[in-house]
DNA sequence: ATTTCCAATTTGTGTAGACTTTAATTTTTT
DNA sequence: AAAAAATTAAAGTCTACACAAATTGGAAAT
């Protein structure tokens, strides 16, 4: 047979299926029928079926297990997903005018929290790369970032007057594994002078280390000008 | 055919191509085979090469579009997803005790920056309700909650004593849309009494907006004590 | 009573093939 | 040349079916 208009897609499935939910007419906790069933209910193939409440285990709605069937998420853990920009387009996108701006760069050995934090034996050494990022000419980040010189040979010839070191390594080297966490920290005499406002201030603040199949790459600390918020929908 | 164990699976697929992304044999940008010839080349059908590119896109790798075909994302747009986790189970996942206490609840007239911020008219009164979570005898975060009575009419007989109103509201209504922010505040007496830290501390700071249906549900604004970090790994 | 083993059930994933939808490209018309 | 229409290539989705893998729950053995 073939799919026509009165074909119920997986789509629909969904949709149904979330609509039970939240009327209360499917339980959190309880047993949905099982796939057999819900093909028959919605005279469709048990493939169908599949992809719909497969997604809906994915955004978090629907726990499934082999054998033991699919049951409705008490607490929907429903993620959040912050799509991290990279700050040019996060500048361009509040239709403002990015403009990087190198503060420092050089060798340096990596200093003894960063060796602990990236698991570095004593005599690797980094690249310190400090620099700014601008809408128009207001202070939007101040980014403070190490690089792992023997997981990115490559860096001793990069130019960072021209390029941002992010957008550098993202079109240099791939990455597996990323940890970002967020933070408020209190902006010291550097971070409140490259942002423009009073020592002491809130900041939001965002680290972010980066590894390639086991080798620590970077790690960076981001701090936000006043008044940033992270904001997400869904 | 049936498969066995030498065929190919979408998991080979994406492994495969995401490999070559990496490698830098597929540059960005660069268009991919078609599922067709990718079919053939791994010797499966087309429907199992359409998973694994429909995924890798899903997270982010690639971009498909019909007649177009799918290239190679320039810059990944790797989507950090942040489980948004109920504070007791932050606590508990720490390996803290939970406790959970009621500062003050009460019916009010929506404050004017509310009405603005939930599009509520202004004769539409609202439950305000305060409260700490705590691990153990440490304060985790201070809650600061409005709940549209309109939206919620139950909410007249929730007992904010005995049990936290997200928790509540999770359980007694559902939601379809959400809005989430974060950034950095600076504690003022209020805030700084109850998570017991100095006035004008930084405060990691989240905001909660909830819709069902097109109608506000609940504001809420969570403020974090000292030292608390959002991270995800991926 | 406890542990071990086996069978049954449910989801997971693959094959093969067809029709559908989108949109880039080419051709035709104006 | 520009605009409109037709073509066509690619992904999107569905059917129908089969075997795979996990895990639960009961039966058998200790």
């Amino acid at each position: 047979m073939t799919q026509s208009s009165d074909t119920t897609s997986y789509r629909d499935i969904k949709e149904t299926v979330l609509a039970r939910i939240r009327s209360g007419e499917w339980q959190p906790d309880s047993l949905l029928p099982n796939e057999q069933e819900l093909a028959v209910e919605f005279s469709c193939t048990r493939t169908t079926v599949n992809r719909a409440l497969r997604e809906l285990a994915d955004e978090g709605y629907l726990e499934r297990r082999r054998k033991a069937g699919t049951r409705v998420l008490s607490a929907p853990q429903r993620q959040a997903r912050f799509t991290i920009p990279m700050v040019r387009d996060e500048v361009e996108a509040m239709g403002g005018t990015y403009r990087y701006a190198l503060v420092s760069s050089g060798v340096e050995p990596a200093p003894d929290w960063l060796r602990a934090r990236l698991a570095l034996t004593s005599d690797q050494s980094v690249m310190h790369v400090r620099c700014m990022h601008f809408n128009g000419n207001t202070p939007f980040q101040y980014e403070d970032r190490w690089i792992v010189i023997d997981s990115v040979p490559q860096v001793a010839d990069a130019d960072f007057a021209a390029i941002g070191p992010n957008e550098w390594l993202i079109q240099t080297v791939p990455f597996t594994n990323v940890e970002l966490s967020f933070l408020a920290s209190r902006a010291d005499k550097t971070v409140a002078g490259f942002l423009d406002l009073p020592v002491g201030e809130p900041v939001f603040t965002g680290e972010r280390i980066t590894w390639l199949e086991g080798q620590p790459v970077t790690f960076a600390k981001m701090y936000f000008a006043a008044g940033y918020r992270m904001t997400t929908q869904f």
